[in-house]
DNA sequence: TTTTCAATTGAACGACGTTCAATTGATGGG
DNA sequence: CCCATCAATTGAACGTCGTTCAATTGAAAA
């Protein structure tokens, strides 16, 4: 195959980090020109192209950078985490970062984005029924993000970051969703419901709590629901001493500390279901108002 | 810990602004004691206490302060909010919103949620069926969050903002679900896959883009979905014609600037056609743990 | 009047993102 | 063997940010 050229349509792809063109930079002020966008940068041979100058002595690779990145996330969290931070960290000048990654901060996030989402397709069964496959997928998006938790909100709240997934990951859903029917805007909605709601649903899961960990703001939580009115909010009062904490909007911890399996399962089987029923029935014109068949 | 001076478990609402305790504060050292969580505020007399010293001159409130904060963020979007330009917009010193606001940017946040989310409720049709009110709930809160779709990362990548909600709104989302049938932990479920999914949802439709309008960003996720290959990812390749810029993860343009409408109803239909559906079968052991007692 | 104190001020601190000219030093060419 | 190249790195600098604090204001209460 080509030296897969596949981004900037005609970027000039060179080989492993991808030497930047210039001091004064030409038309976009990057130092590294070919870094702007990883695209997962998944199966980089890196083959080892004896890098010139003071390269040698320090050698600071884009994916060095990247995990160093990940790992001062997970290990403090994505409020603390400071370009600054990591390159103390790395031992570096804060400009090193500039230079490998491509632009700012973002960029970065973009590229970490980019490599938790990457080997994301690995554990897939192409020859299972379709529903079955989605299920694979969204459990294994599941997994890789559960394995980065501090990372989640680069995933669901940020376009920037959110659309560097990889395209294998995209086309097995796709593919998926053919196989069951779907065509045109059908398609279109389908994809959307599937990863706007479980994806969603990660972010959601996996929001973060203030960034001091401030062990108030979880007493106030807690008090402000033990203090529900039993009058006002009936329900909600006699539900509390089975769900506080255990659902969204009315806890004090999020999905990492807190176990939330058997929801996102409900919610996986829910629309599953609902998606083969309606494959099922080719062209019905009713959309809505099933349920009594 | 029974003898809390004033503010702590039971929220003991004064008038208006709630007036702080001390210069050199007691035991938070807040300047603006009762205004640390505002639980939307709702129904707040506000009876005009006639405030005294300085504040007759310039009078600044605490809601003014929130309502402030909302206009710059819906005009200049969140990644560029911050606490001086606010202060700045006011006309005032930073300091202030401290005083008003009660703790950090992040307690800003959570009030701007809770204003957001307040009057949820209003347009909500007790007699009708759980279904239709499940429906009336969700679309009402999406188009809450569509008035200013700048702040939804607030609502669904931050626990301290996302758990200022309304109570009105939790009780009437269990109320609906308790009218299906579901107590115990399917109800949790039930719940979480509803709120999980269809915020997140929204969420991930109004993610932001890169912080600067940077229009070269935009141009170069539309060219790398030109440039997809068609034989490596050949259904990808195929439906990018109809489905690029639609549909999550391969677009440059948020929910904000295209219509996400049909795919947010085919989720939310999706969900309470199965809720529906499981509601009517009982006890079903095939899923989870059957809960009636 | 005088006192009180809610409300506001302005300066200060440290950390941050980002840019830039200057520098390093191994490598390849002569 | 030396030297020029230039990928890679440095460190200083600029402006902005969140946050804290002692000091101040001035209308209302005493």
């Amino acid at each position: 195959m080509a030296e897969t050229p596949q981004l900037r349509t005609h970027i000039h792809v060179r080989h492993g980090p991808a030497y930047p063109a210039l001091d004064h930079p030409p038309a976009v002020r990057l130092g590294n020109g070919c870094a702007v966008n990883g695209v997962a940068d998944s199966g980089t041979p890196a083959p080892a192209k004896a890098p010139r100058g003071r390269a040698a002595a320090i050698g600071l690779t884009r994916a060095q950078i990247v995990e160093a990145a990940i790992a001062q996330i997970d290990a403090r969290g994505l409020s603390a985490f400071s370009l600054r931070e990591l390159a103390r960290g790395l031992g570096v000048s804060p400009a090193v970062i500039y230079w490998h990654v491509g632009g700012a901060k973002e960029d970065l996030f973009a590229a970490i984005a980019a490599t938790i989402t990457g080997g994301l397709v690995a554990a897939q069964d192409p020859g299972a029924p379709w529903t079955e496959r989605l299920r694979q997928v969204f459990h294994a998006y599941r997994a890789a993000v559960h394995r980065h938790p501090n990372i989640s909100p680069l995933l669901g709240a940020q376009m920037k970051s959110n659309g560097n997934s990889s395209l294998e990951w995209i086309e097995t859903v796709l593919r998926a969703l053919a196989d069951g029917g779907f065509h045109g805007s059908d398609l279109r909605d389908a994809f959307n419901a599937l990863i706007g709601g479980l994806c969603g649903f990660v972010t959601m899961e996996l929001a973060p709590g203030p960034a001091s960990e401030d062990d108030a703001w979880e007493r106030r939580v807690a008090e402000r629901l033990a203090a529900v009115d039993a009058e006002t909010y009936p329900l909600t009062h006699a539900a509390l001493p089975q769900l506080a904490n255990r659902i969204f909007v009315l806890r004090w911890q999020n999905g990492a500390q807190v176990c939330y399996d058997q929801s996102f399962s409900t919610l996986l089987e829910l629309l599953i279901d609902g998606l083969a029923r309606r494959a099922s029935r080719p062209a019905d014109p009713a959309l809505s108002e099933p349920s009594h068949g």
